[in-house]
DNA sequence: AATGAATGAGCCTTCATTCAT
DNA sequence: GATGAATGAAGGCTCATTCAT
């Protein structure tokens, strides 16, 4: 739920979210923003120094808000094991991709999210490093040791993308797969129905790779000799 | 590799494709892609009645090429397993969202496409009747088979939603894990080792729902006695 | 007189040679001269490229049409004395400062000369070297011949400056004088009358001139002995 | 040498020479005058009523210094010739188109003079009576005085004109020659040379003038006998 | 006395498009 | 078939100014 701001730059952003998520940045115009702001169309200029710099500022103040609303990690009694850090990941994850505004069918967020994806802006280059490079490095962790000693920095790599992947394209493709009536991402409950499957299909993935790394070290150390059969 | 054209409409569409692929359908210019093109401003009016033209005609021709290029499905012999089969979907999706040209680092095919996907244009209607709904539902079959019996039509879809996502955030979020370091998507043999890892990782994925189906109904029957412990 | 353009191009220049003259650079609108041409307000980028590049092409076709509509030398006979060639030269100068549209009261050209010399702007660089430069070559050769050998540089170069000085500010200076009822400009033969005045003027300077030179020398040359006394 | 004001009304103005004078008028931005005046962007409007009245108060504070500074007549001794005080006026009347800032290259004073007479601006009406016209007075009577009782009104204009004319143009055309490296006004003396020229050249003008009103009237009364010869 | 916030008007420029050739 | 010239609409932005504090 997001409170309407009262002050000028407030309502600015608001309208900013809005019109950015749907029209993207070179469609969109500040004309429309203020309009729909309800403030004086010099106005984006006075307080953000002009387009660029309220696309900058949105981009910030959105990524900031949900990040620190939805977390991804965070104090595990000890002993906890991998296996629930990565669901409590993948449930964070994905609500940070699929929030929406209450009462609203637009995911302006996350619509904004997949286009700086899609097609980074320079604005993105400070947000990976704020905000995108400490999750992955969570996440990178668990998956880690999850995979156990025998995996490589590629293999983890690899699984880590699968992951986020699948998180990812629940927020971007929404377009798609709406239209293909695959999924509906308004059914309340929806976002844990999603973090469980994404959760267990994960883990039944990485298991494969796991087994399979085994299995090939196992191999090699019996070439020469038989194998076991 | 792509045949460089000479007609003026061919000179505009690969243009087109450069600069809508880098700017987006409202950053991109008439008048740069026809300077681009080395031709006349009024062209593109005149070849396809204007800029929203252009962009249809040349998303169908990339759909086209590309999806007539790199086939998710062929006449496999009598008995072949679905595990093949979703090893041959997936690189034949792969290759459709990697594929790049020869020589050059930019994707542009598939930065146009997770662009759409990001923000579907009007243009999407009528590519996703074409183009993606039969390879979803070629998909869907396979993954029926693998999943079992017990599979509702919600279950296959999340599991195809998850193999999807793989493979497109491959395509799509390239700049952000470029940024970060986690691959290198122009080495050679990189699409190959992707399928693999794609491949594996969801039959590992699946396994694991499907053995999770089998108990949760198993548990039921078993209702009333005592469960497995 | 000026043959009014027919072509969109000649159009925009005349007005701009107005509007320029008459708010300056700055305080011109590309509206107000579009307005006044008669023509689309994108005409001006089309053909000029922007507001400075118009300011540009009209300074060159305003010097060069005057520079070539009045000559300030041409091929004397042999013998033709400094005087009669500093007579036609002021007369050309004048004409060129002092030059007018037939009917109106505006003089744009001298009015837009005097902006630039007063505060010129980088136009005025590939102007002077143009079209200034050579004109002071003529004038300083003229004077060097009336000042006669015991003349300096420098001597040449202040005779120059003051007769130059005299003419420029009849071209400039007009709405002081015009306000202080001095003189009416637009008297029909004022230009000649002036042109009279200014060679009179300045040949008893430089007469003044070469006497104060020579005495000077011939004092030097008898000192230590008597004056002449 | 100026001192620095420390009021806000003083600053601004001090900010206000500075930026009219590189700028002109249009060209220059209220913004731009407070910020160099490190004052709020509301206190120009505050102080001066807006931009015209900030700038009608620099031009007549501005001209009130200056030629208070200096003086283009005073008390003479009784008896003391015409060229004496034209010398003094010469003197006095460069020193206020030449005057410039201690340590500093640009002579923000006579630049915005000398734009006010390229274009007038509403403003200039009352500094003509207020400045201009006395200070022409003065002249005037000394040139009817050399030029004697045979000279009209007439005469005596254009001799008027002749002498300023010279003087305006060392303030005014400095960005032209000194691009023809004809003259360097910073050198030290420069003022007292060129006004010993001014002087020189304009008393062998005016002598000039002088001889030929006397001829022409001998001629004329001598009208039917023979001339001179 | 002075200011930060906000504004309406207007700026130059760029856009996709049209039209006569 | 193709194009150079021209255009109306709209773009982001800057301006001097105002107003509540």
């Amino acid at each position: 739920m997001e409170a309407k701001k009262t002050s000028t730059r407030g309502k600015i952003l608001d309208a900013a979210g809005e019109i950015f998520a749907r029209e993207g940045f070179s469609g969109a115009t500040v004309r429309e923003i203020c309009d729909l702001a309800g403030t004086n169309i010099a106005s984006v200029n006075y307080h953000f120094g002009g387009k660029v710099g309220l696309y900058r500022e949105l981009c910030h103040s959105l990524f900031s808000t949900i990040f620190d609303q939805f977390p991804v990690t965070r104090d595990f009694p000890k002993g906890t094991s991998p296996e629930d850090r990565l669901a409590f990941f993948v449930e964070g994850l994905l609500n940070r991709l699929l929030e929406q505004q209450a009462g609203e069918g637009i995911p302006k967020k996350s619509q904004l999210l997949a286009r700086e994806l899609a097609a980074p802006s320079p604005v993105m280059d400070s947000l990976v490093d704020e905000f995108v490079r400490p999750t992955a490095g969570v996440l990178f962790e668990i998956i880690r040791q999850i995979l156990g000693p025998r995996a490589s920095e590629r293999d983890i790599s690899h699984c880590l993308l699968s992951l986020v992947g699948q998180c990812f394209y629940y927020g971007m493709a929404r377009p798609i797969f709406t239209r293909l009536n695959f999924l509906d991402l308004n059914e309340p409950g929806i976002v844990e129905e999603l973090a469980r499957h994404v959760t267990r299909f994960s883990l039944g993935g990485m298991a494969g790779i796991r087994r399979n790394l085994e299995n090939t070290v196992a191999a090699k150390a019996c070439s020469g000799g038989k194998g076991i059969g």
